[in-house]
DNA sequence: AGCCTTTGACCAGCG
DNA sequence: TCGCTGGTCAAAGGC
């Protein structure tokens, strides 16, 4: 089903080299490494690694003992940490001057298979949104969500929960969300070396830095580094729209679109059908991308008051964001240019900001499936499991479909401890721990170039929640095993707002050693405690991870803004924590 | 005229 | 095989 462009010219990389394992698994590529080539890439990747970052840069292995196949692949692409460190530091100090108050309002989840935004109940994400386009319920104590489902497999969903009762009025406006793609490109190289995810960064989106090299894109990082939680996405996104977008400008609001109307997220869409589904009197209503033979799809569904409940998108856009529309309005363009001017010069207006953030996130995850999705034309002459993917694309979605109706948040984090930081404050009351190790296994099997024998699988990542397989003919067997001390299986926690019953629930997601999930209970009966610290978890004895936040109340309203938090524990590796400021 | 939405019908997967 | 369900098609109509 694909016609696709023959895609655009890739910049040449200055990225570090890809990790063996990963280039062994992305199947791309002609020239195969040979046996010894591999191996010693393996393993040579733990000297790199220190040198170059220190096994997810310092963040990743604070500490020392046996680099874990996992750290080889990502550390050996990581930034010193030194480095990694000045750029929380600007993240933070930009994130100060938008956010009203902290919570992990959006976090990113791993490319686990789901990778979630999350914003926590009673979190309004107005300061996201606080746009004529984007507009919440200021009541709202419900659990929206920003689910972004990132399988390796290709299928995606963007979907946004919102709380049946009180409502979520979400729209995607025209131009609301104009980021440019060097913005977001800027992020990624700023933020690129920090995440997981890099591994698909450079498996699937090998060129960014010379995109974000750029003057240009460097100028835009002073404005759009606090948006890094967008990089995270970025990193992931579609590189080949990223290199069409490069010279696009900022975009100015318009009028909120109707509600109904969710479409604009930079592409055309073309309403092909609406069906209502079962367990729910909203209608979904589907879309096709209208530019000619892009498979680009996407679902929304709506919810009883007709405010847009979830968004899935569907394949990756094999061509470039369509001109801005408002152009044709007759809006000058020199407007933009000074807008887009002084956003450069002075950051990007806190509204705008959010618009962008949102923008991006949209626009990048339209571009996560780069790669994976079996109809983004990336020929993979090596894949073999497309069943097997095209199955699982179908879980993921169901598995979307549950997190929204059952409050569920699928988040990766560093500790319970990020988890909690929501904008409310909790009281563990109970936890079950499974102290079990987990063996993750990473092999490589292989037989020789011309032989026709068995051809063996690589299986890699069990705990990033993606599975590799590819047939190989022409390594030779190597195998790596490791084991991993299990996070605590479920820790239970309490709002401990007097007369509120909201309950939290951390777990282990079963599908992701790396990510948890965290399923709410109940709505919140009151705002989030004001200029509460996002260490004040009442009884929460865990150590903290926020040394690196900023305090919410530290941080201005309408932006954006996102914090990292460090990697001290190597088996939780956040991908990146949004902020957002919160609905007064 | 072109593009889009609407909407009933159809199809495929699944239990 | 049948019914259910989600996804898609395509004709009709609106803007």
């Amino acid at each position: 089903m694909s016609s696709r462009p023959p895609p655009p010219p890739r910049p040449h990389l200055s990225l570090p080299p890809r990790s063996t394992a990963e280039s062994l698994f992305t199947g791309v590529g002609d020239a195969s490494p040979g046996p010894l080539t591999l191996a010693s890439a393996l393993f040579s990747s733990d000297s790199d690694a220190d040198g170059g970052g220190g096994g997810g840069g310092g963040s990743a292995s604070s500490g020392s003992g046996p680099t874990s196949f996992t750290q080889l692949l990502i550390g050996n692409l990581s930034q010193p940490p030194q480095q990694q460190q000045q750029q929380q530091q600007q993240q933070q100090e930009r994130g100060r001057g938008g956010v009203a108050r902290a919570g992990p309002a959006i976090s990113v989840a791993p490319p686990a298979g789901a990778a979630v935004f999350t914003v926590p109940p009673g979190l309004s994400p107005s300061g996201l949104f606080d746009s004529p386009g984007l507009i919440f319920s200021p009541a709202m104590v419900c659990t929206p969500i920003l689910t972004l489902l990132l399988p390796k497999l290709g299928f995606f969903v963007f979907a946004l929960a919102y709380s049946p009762l009180r409502g979520l009025n979400f729209n995607w406006n025209h131009g609301g969300f104009g980021m440019s793609h060097q913005q977001a490109l800027a992020q990624v190289t700023a933020q690129a070396s920090h995440s997981p995810l890099r591994m698909f960064d450079h498996i699937e989106q090998p060129s960014f830095s010379a995109a974000a090299s750029s003057s240009e894109a460097v100028q835009h990082m002073s404005s759009a580094a606090n948006m890094a939680g967008m990089s995270e996405m970025a990193t992931i996104s579609n590189n080949d729209n990223a290199a069409f977008h490069s010279a696009e400008a900022s975009q100015r609001y318009q009028v909120p679109a109707p509600v109904d109307k969710p479409a604009d997220d930079g592409y055309n869409w073309r309403k092909y059908g609406q069906k209502v589904v079962k367990g729910s009197d909203c209608p979904r209503s589907y879309y096709k991308c209208t530019h000619p033979s892009c498979p680009v799809k996407k679902k929304v569904e709506h919810a009883e008051d007709g405010q847009i409940s979830e968004i899935i998108y569907k394949g990756k856009h094999n061509h470039q964001r369509p001109p801005n529309k408002r152009a044709k309005d007759g809006n000058s363009s020199a407007a933009e240019h000074n807008e887009q001017s002084n956003d450069t010069a002075s950051g990007l207006s806190g509204v705008r900001r959010d618009q962008e953030a949102v923008y991006a996130m949209s626009e990048q995850l339209s571009g996560l499936s780069d790669g994976d999705d079996k109809d983004d034309g990336e020929s993979r002459p090596n894949e073999v499991d497309n069943g097997e993917n095209d199955c699982k694309r179908r879980n993921i979605q169901v598995s979307s479909q549950k997190t929204l109706t059952e409050s569920k948040i699928i988040v990766q984090t560093t500790s319970e401890v990020d988890l909690l930081d929501d904008g409310y404050r909790w009281r563990k009351y109970g936890q079950k721990v499974k102290d079990t190790l987990r063996q993750r296994e990473v092999k490589l099997h292989a037989h020789g170039t011309n032989t026709n024998e068995h051809v063996g699988e690589a299986k890699l990542g069990i705990a990033y929640g993606f599975e590799e397989k590819r047939k190989r003919n022409d390594y030779q067997l190597l195998e790596f095993c490791e084991s991993y001390d299990l996070f605590p299986e479920r820790s239970y926690y309490k709002c401990t707002f007097a007369g509120c019953n909201v309950r939290k629930h951390i777990e282990r997601a079963s599908s992701d050693p790396k990510a948890v999930i965290t399923t709410y209970e109940g709505k919140h009966n009151h705002e989030p405690p004001v200029g509460r610290g996002s260490n004040q978890n009442a009884g929460n004895s865990a150590p903290s991870n926020r040394s690196q936040q900023k305090g919410p109340s530290s941080m201005s309203s309408n932006q954006t803004s996102l914090t990292r938090t460090d990697f001290s524990n190597n088996n939780q590796r956040p991908i990146g924590v949004l902020q957002f400021k919160r609905e007064e």
